[in-house]
RNA sequence: GGCCUCGUAGCUCAGAGGAUAGAGCAACCGCCUCCUAAGCGGUGGGUCACAGGUUCGAAUCCUGUCGAGGCCGCCA
């Protein structure tokens, strides 16, 4: 139940009544139409701009039609009060009962509440994380993991199916180099002495791949030539790899559905395939790209290469797909990636990239466009880069130079819920500074504790009555009589919690699960400020034992309170503490 | 040079084309005999980078300028 769905609704119904009476034309376009919670709690509980939007196609000014579309509400028994104010906008103030009849619905709907069938079953490929299989997770990795996961269930809640996706470059150089770089500690494994070139990857999360080596092939692989062992330690080192990724996954609480092989593309021919399909759509092409201007390029000679045509679906310049001795170039596989997700008939793709990806995406875009004759949503959101602050000292994680923060070292110094929670914080595009002194911090200036800590309160005065033989149950809070929670606290409190669909859908839409911590911090906000005012008037006590039935209604708010918070948390994947 | 993402309070950031642009932090002043003070209330703080445009109305949409970060053929 969407209260702000529901009276644009009505609001709709009033307009086509006045369209009836020919007071204005039919065919109003109320697509632009917004009701919403003003700001300015002066200008009502919910606003509406319906009457400047229909203004023009009515030929009537705005304030005049304002009145007429008030007049068609009067009867409307939700609404208290009605009236036009500034340029013609629409103030409504409900009924506290609607309000409070919504607090009822939470308690009989519990973690249902807000859930939507928005998505029709709409089946999402969601790809996120795809980090290469050369070593454990780093923070970033982490935001684009956690960020992909929350709104996997973000999606999931509002009625999507989500196939959650991790392509896996298994096939280009930089697994040899993992290769070789595990054959050293195989090496060292076997008892010799060696020594790590720059070009490999020299964290310690390879000397047990080492090991692993040394008891699988015993001493076989010492002195053999590296075409010998090469692909056979490969393998066995991303398999390592990807254990050791799933594991940092698994800290999340993130498991994937899908782990895509880059290298199956190849092996089943299914590159030449996906290019032959651009080919026969006249995309493909042999010609020479201009040199990239204003960065230099030392060693740059004209060269004649396969080329995709992607500036013919919104790219700026085209793209190579094969270097010049023949070979694919990465772009290539990705085209058959894609190629695979579009003939897997997903109604919506959604790629999250870090940052460093940018410049892909107006090429990717073209490939799914050139597939899909331009059907296929396809949406990439970009996970801006995390910076570790401690004091003045910004470090940037960097794989290569090694003093990157590993994803299961923030995990294991604030706890798997507290990194979540952090990464949600931010939009997706924006930056992000941690500070980890900050958010182990346990006061209001630790968004995440501030928040369990609204649940932990709520969760606290049911638990007494519980313990006074009280009965609390969901079923029989929603059966007390609420209509007693008229002071001006409690019905913003119903109020906020009144908002949770509204909020879900707006998330869902955008694609952006920040906006359920933003609430959530609310909400909290909310609630914390009722309770203190029970410091201060008595009567706004939730437990008061000279008053049971006044104790039940404001116990059935807590409630809400508690239920919403545990079901928007459960949406960032966090566990809502009842006790701290 | 081109492309991408941005530019909002001292700091970190929210902001579905709507009204006098909001939080938190930091600063200052208050509130525990009493449900968790891990909390609450109050005060101060703004040229929404800049300039045009679109319209009843722009932080939001368009164009340009400036600034920050990211990316730009045989790395993935």
């Amino acid at each position: 139940m969407n209260i702000y769905a529901d009276i644009r609704h009505a609001i709709s119904t009033a307009v086509g009544q006045l369209e009836e009476r020919g007071f204005i034309p039919a065919g109003s376009d109320l697509s632009h139409m917004i009701v919403e919670r003003p700001r300015d709690p002066t200008h009502g509980e919910m606003s509406t701009n319906v009457a400047m939007v229909v203004a023009k196609h009515a030929g009537r000014p705005p304030r005049k039609l304002a009145e007429a579309i008030a007049e068609q509400l009067a009867d409307d028994d939700r609404i208290a009060s009605i009236s036009v104010a500034g340029p013609g906008f629409l103030n409504l103030v409900l009924r506290p009962s609607v309000w409070l009849n919504i607090v009822r619905n939470v308690l009989l709907q519990g973690a249902a509440f807000g859930r939507s069938s928005k998505g029709r079953g709409q089946r999402v490929n969601l790809e996120f994380v795809s980090a290469n299989p050369t070593g454990p997770l780093h923070l970033g990795h982490g935001r684009g993991a956690v960020f992909g996961d929350s709104l996997g269930r973000l999606l999931e809640f509002t009625g999507y199916s989500v196939t959650r996706e991790y392509y896996v470059n298994d096939a280009g150089s930089q697994v040899d180099t993992l290769a070789r770089s595990a054959y050293l500690r195989y090496l060292e494994a076997a008892g010799q002495k060696v020594e790590f070139g720059t070009d490999s990857y020299r964290g310690d999360y390879l000397i047990k791949t080492g090991q692993l080596l040394h008891r699988t092939f015993g001493k076989r692989l010492i002195g053999a030539p590296e075409s010998e062992w090469l692909s056979d330690v490969r393998d066995l080192a991303i398999e390592s790899m990807l254990c050791l990724i799933r594991s940092d996954l698994e800290l999340l609480g993130i498991e994937m559905d899908t782990f895509f092989h880059e290298r199956s593309l190849a092996e089943s021919g299914r590159i030449d395939e996906a290019i032959d399909v651009l080919d026969k759509r006249g995309l493909i092409y042999r010609g020479q790209l201009l040199p990239p201007k204003g960065r230099q390029l030392e060693d740059w000679e004209p060269r004649r290469q396969t080329l995709f045509r992607s500036t013919s679906h919104g790219d700026d310049v085209d793209r190579p797909i094969k270097k010049s001795d023949g070979s694919w170039t990465y772009f290539a596989p990705d085209i058959a990636y894609h190629y695979d997700k579009i003939k897997r008939n997903f109604d919506e793709l959604i790629n999250v990239f870090g940052a460093d990806h940018g410049g892909y995406c107006q090429r990717l875009r073209a490939v799914v466009s050139a597939f899909s004759d331009g059907r296929a949503r396809f949406d990439i959101k970009l996970i801006q880069l995390v910076n570790v602050v401690r004091l003045d000292e910004r470090l940037k994680m960097s794989k290569r130079a090694g003093n990157f923060v590993k994803l299961q070292d923030a995990v294991d110094a604030v706890g798997a819920d507290v990194v979540r929670f952090v990464m949600l914080m931010r939009r997706n595009d924006a930056p992000l500074d941690i500070n980890f002194d900050e958010v182990v911090e346990k006061s209001k200036d630790n968004p995440v504790f501030y928040v369990q800590y609204a649940h932990a309160r709520a969760c606290s005065v049911q638990k007494r009555v519980q313990a006074a033989g009280i009965p609390t149950s969901d079923e029989q809070l929603a059966s007390v009589d609420l209509d007693r929670l008229l002071h001006a606290d409690q019905i913003t409190l119903a109020r906020r919690i009144s908002e949770w669909p509204r909020i879900v859908e707006l998330a869902s839409t955008h694609r952006e699960p920040h906006r359920i911590v933003f609430f959530l911090t609310e909400l909290a906000a909310s609630f914390h400020t009722l309770w203190a005012r029970g410091n201060t008037i008595p009567e706004l006590r939730i437990l008061n034992a000279d008053d049971e039935a006044g104790t039940a209604s404001r116990l059935a708010l807590a409630r809400a309170v508690a239920l919403v918070t545990a079901t928007g948390l459960d949406i960032l994947g966090i566990k809502a503490v009842e006790e701290m």
